[in-house]
DNA sequence: CAGTCGTGGCG
DNA sequence: TCGCCAAGACT
């Protein structure tokens, strides 16, 4: 924490810090974007929605959460609906937004409100962070959103425009505890809710990761970075090691009659609890096909497509070669393991398929028909 | 605590 | 094409 001393006691040393909550408030009133769980203007937020939203907006950008958010609130209108329902029907309908622990403990959170809280969504700090997926920032979120309570939600966009503002040179993610203290200085009593999605519009809209719009910005007479003119390049972070290159080979077996073998898999982990094609263990280095032909679900004459399925994921590139072979029939020692199952292919779209395995069976079946 | 965990858009 | 990174949480 001692590395931290210098940031702090400049912002110490900043003119009144109050004077910005104001501004911010009013840019906010003038520039408020419509959002689907958005409530209008004075009134309280549904706290599942709000709930809802800030799970599905963690990593995850505004315009690809939409349809999402829709999806899910027509479905499950209450949070006892969404508690109540299989946890593969939830898994499918999170399909393509990744980052699927997000939807197990969505579910698991779900339950736990009814269960804990009677279906009502407590209003803590405490209470909020105790509930699977919500962490320091979304139970912030909720507090401050949905209940208007007067917490700190430091989210990237809050990040970013703290550290420009006091223009804070310490890379993330060492800079974090400082910007966490700095933020949490600013919330004002008054309308600490708008406050909050204020300060993420503004990250969103004008502080904005390249290129900020600091004409535009209501803070610029108070903020160091623009000042200094090192905003554009603020926060500062760690360099990310290099992202190395997993490979493997999937294996589409057809039955006679049209139908794909596929596998669950397991329940944690990457892409935990999701449906996939079966394939070899994903490895770094050279591509070993004879030792990952042995892992086929079945011995068959394996036949390679021309191609290969390309994936990156955060923390490793994928790439699939896929081979193809018929099954002599729709039983046998696949169908008894609970994890396996056959699935017409008019059917795919009712699985729960991660992008990357719809990627493999659209370049399987375009080649098969 | 550093690693794990998806995907799409954009410059 | 490629790296960046988005309303982070969990282990």
């Amino acid at each position: 924490m001692s590395d931290i001393a210098p940031d702090i006691a400049e912002v110490i040393a900043e003119p009144d810090p109050r004077a910005h909550a104001s501004r911010l408030l009013a840019w906010y009133d003038r520039h408020r974007r419509d959002l689907p769980w958005r409530a209008a203007p004075g009134e309280r937020a549904d706290p599942y929605r709000v709930w809802l939203s800030e799970i599905m907006l963690q990593q995850t950008t505004v315009v690809t959460v939409g349809g999402y958010f829709d999806a899910f609130l027509r479905r499950w209108p209450t949070v006892r609906d969404l508690a109540a329902a299989p946890l593969d029907s939830v898994l499918h309908a999170w399909q393509g937004l990744g980052y699927y622990a997000r939807a197990r403990n969505l579910h698991a959170c779900a339950q736990a409100v009814v269960e804990r809280h009677g279906g009502v969504f407590p209003d803590d700090l405490e209470a909020l962070n105790a509930l699977p997926g919500v962490g320091g920032y979304t139970a912030a979120a909720i507090a401050a959103i949905a209940f208007d309570r007067q917490a700190s939600a430091v989210d990237g966009n809050v990040e970013r425009v703290i550290a420009r503002l006091h223009a804070l040179e310490t890379p993330l993610p060492d800079v974090k505890p400082a910007i966490r203290i700095l933020a949490e200085r600013l919330v004002p009593a008054t309308r600490p809710g708008d406050y909050a999605q204020a300060m993420m519009d503004l990250g969103a809209t004008v502080c904005t990761p390249r290129a900020p719009r600091c004409v535009l910005c209501p803070l610029i007479d108070m903020c160091a970075g623009r000042r200094l003119g090192v905003a554009e390049v603020l926060p500062r972070r760690r360099a990310k090691p290099a992202r190395p290159v997993r490979q493997g080979i999937a294996f589409l077996l057809r039955a006679r009659d049209g139908s794909v073998l596929l596998r669950r898999r397991p329940p944690s982990g990457l892409l935990g609890g999701m449906i996939e094609v079966p394939s070899s263990p994903w490895r770094e280095g050279e591509l070993d096909r004879a030792d990952c032909l042995a892992a086929a679900p079945l011995p068959a004459d394996w036949q390679p497509l021309p191609g290969i399925v390309r994936h990156v994921f955060t923390h490793f590139e994928l790439r699939l070669e896929v081979v193809v072979a018929r099954a002599p029939t729709t039983t046998g020692m696949a169908e008894d393991a609970a994890d396996w199952q056959w699935c017409a292919v008019d059917r795919l779209d009712e699985m729960a398929l991660p992008t990357v395995m719809k990627k493999v069976l659209t370049h399987g079946l375009k080649a098969l028909t």
